[in-house]
DNA sequence: CAAAGAAAATTGGTTCAACCATTGAAAATG
DNA sequence: CATTTTCAATGGTTGAACCAATTTTCTTTG
C-alpha cells in the first residue's frame, strides 16, 4: 500500500504527542494541562508553535481553554469532535449523503437488533420519553431533531458496544445538519416519529428481527424522502 | 436550553470566517488561499492568530499547507475530514476484542456484499495479489497480517464509500494488535487465507450474497478461535 | 532560440519578546 | 469571620525577525 511522504510540521508533532498523552489515559478527561510556558520547555518548541497545536486540539473538541484558567482535557471528547469537523463535509455532493445513510443503515439495523435482545426497563422508558418529547416538538424541527438523535444514540448505547456508540454518534450529526436544510423535514419528522414508535414497540416486545426491520424501513424512508427532494445519487 | 456564554477567541472567529468561505463554495476544493500575510490584513489579526486558525483547519482535514507553496482547500475534503475526526476517537474502553469483531462483522459483511456487485478487474487482481503475498508470508505473522489488512481494507475501498473505508481502517488496526497478543495466530492465519480465497472467488463471480456469507463465516471463525483461546466474553 | 541553471522573490514554518485580559488565590480590611 | 482588594499565574494577542521550501524570474549556456 502506498505510503505518501507527509511533511510533518512541529505543531503536527506536538499535536501527536499531546494526543497520545490523552489517548493513553495519562491525561484523563478533566485533567488540567501544565501551563503553556511549561509545556514549551517540555516539548522544546516556541509558545506560538505550541499554541497552534493547542488551538487545533481545542477546536476539534479534545481540549478546552479558559483564559487565565488553564487548558483542560475535554470531558466530552467525542461528542465535540463531531460537531467541530463534520460541519465542513461537502454535502453539495449528493453521493456523500447517500453513502452516509447507507452506512447508518448498516450500523443501526444491527444496533436495533441487539438492543431488542434483552432491553432494560430503563431503556424502554427512556426511549418512550424521547418519542414523547419529539412529538411535542415536532413543529420546532431544531428541537425535535435533538430528540431524534437521542433516540437513535440510546439504542446504540444499549448494545454496550463502545464501537457502535461512537460510530453512531459520529454518523448522526452531519445527517441532522443536512436534514435541516431540506424543506421536507416537517413531514419527515412525522414519519420518523411513527417509525420510532414501531421500533420502540418491537424492542419492548423483545423482538430483535422486527426491531431491525423497522429500523431498516425507517432509514430507507428517510433516504427516499431525500431522493424525492431532487438530490441525485451520482 | 441554557446557552452558556462561550468566550470566543479571535482565532475561533477566523476559523468561522474561513470555514464559511469554504462551506459557501466561494473557496472550492483545490482553491489556493491568499498568502498568510495578505489574509492577516483582511481579517485584521496578527499572523500568529491567523496561523492558529489555519493549523486547526488543516488538522481537521479542511485545508492543506505546503511550505513555500501556499495554503489550499483540501481536494478530497470529505475523506480527510472523516479520517481526521476518527483519528481522535477515544476508544479507551473499547478494548473488548469481541465487541470489535462484532462491529467489524457488521461493517465488513456489508462491504463484501457491495464490493461483489460490480467488481473491477483491478480489484480482483489486487485481491489475488494480497492473498498470494499473505500465503507466502504465513510464517511471519507480522508480515502476513499486513496483507490480511490490505485485503479487508481494499474491499471496503471498493465500495467507494468513504465512511466504510475509514471505519474499516480504524477498526482493523486495533484488531491486529490485539490478535498479535494471542498464540493461536498461526493456525488462524491459514484459516483466514482459505476464507480470503473463498471471498475473492465470490467477488469474481459477482455473487454479493455469497461474498457476504463467506465474510461472515470468516470473521465468525476468528471469533471462535479467540474464544477457544480462553478469552472470555465480558 | 531553447534548455539548463542560477538568482531572486514569494510563501509557509518558527522563534522571541513583550504586553493585554481573565482567573484565582492570597492578603488586607471591616 | 466575611468581604474586598491586591497580585501572581495563565491564556490571548501582537509585531518583528529570521529560517526553509517553493515558485518565479532572469541569466547563462549549448
Amino acid at each position: 500500500m502506498i505510503k505518501q511522504a507527509v511533511k510533518v510540521t512541529l505543531a503536527d508533532d506536538v499535536v501527536k504527542q499531546l494526543g497520545s498523552m490523552i489517548q493513553s489515559g495519562a491525561w484523563p478527561p478533566g485533567y488540567q494541562l501544565p501551563p503553556e510556558r511549561q509545556l514549551v520547555e517540555q516539548f522544546g518548541v516556541s509558545r506560538n508553535t505550541l499554541r497552534e497545536a493547542l488551538k487545533a486540539l481545542s477546536l476539534m473538541g479534545v481540549l478546552e481553554s479558559r483564559q487565565g484558567g488553564g487548558n483542560y482535557v475535554s470531558t466530552d471528547i467525542n461528542r465535540r469532535i463531531v460537531s467541530a469537523s463534520f460541519q465542513f463535509l461537502d454535502l453539495q455532493d449528493g453521493k456523500n449523503i447517500f453513502d452516509l445513510l447507507e452506512t447508518r443503515r448498516t450500523i443501526e439495523v444491527r444496533t436495533a437488533y441487539l438492543a431488542a435482545k434483552d432491553p432494560t426497563p430503563e431503556l424502554i422508558s427512556a426511549l418512550q420519553q424521547d418519542n414523547i418529547c419529539m412529538k411535542e416538538n415536532v413543529q420546532d424541527t431544531n428541537e425535535a431533531s435533538k430528540y431524534d438523535m437521542d433516540f437513535h444514540f440510546r439504542i446504540a448505547q444499549a448494545t454496550g458496544n463502545v464501537f457502535y456508540e461512537e460510530i453512531s454518534r459520529i454518523l448522526y450529526t452531519p445527517a441532522v445538519s443536512l436534514m435541516r436544510e431540506t424543506t421536507l423535514i416537517r413531514s419527515l419528522m412525522n414519519c420518523s416519529v411513527a417509525y420510532h414508535d414501531l421500533i420502540l414497540d418491537a424492542i419492548a416486545k423483545r423482538d430483535p428481527d422486527l426491531s431491525a426491520e423497522y429500523m431498516y424501513k425507517h432509514l430507507k424512508k428517510v433516504e427516499e424522502a431525500l431522493q424525492e427532494q431532487g438530490l441525485e445519487r451520482r
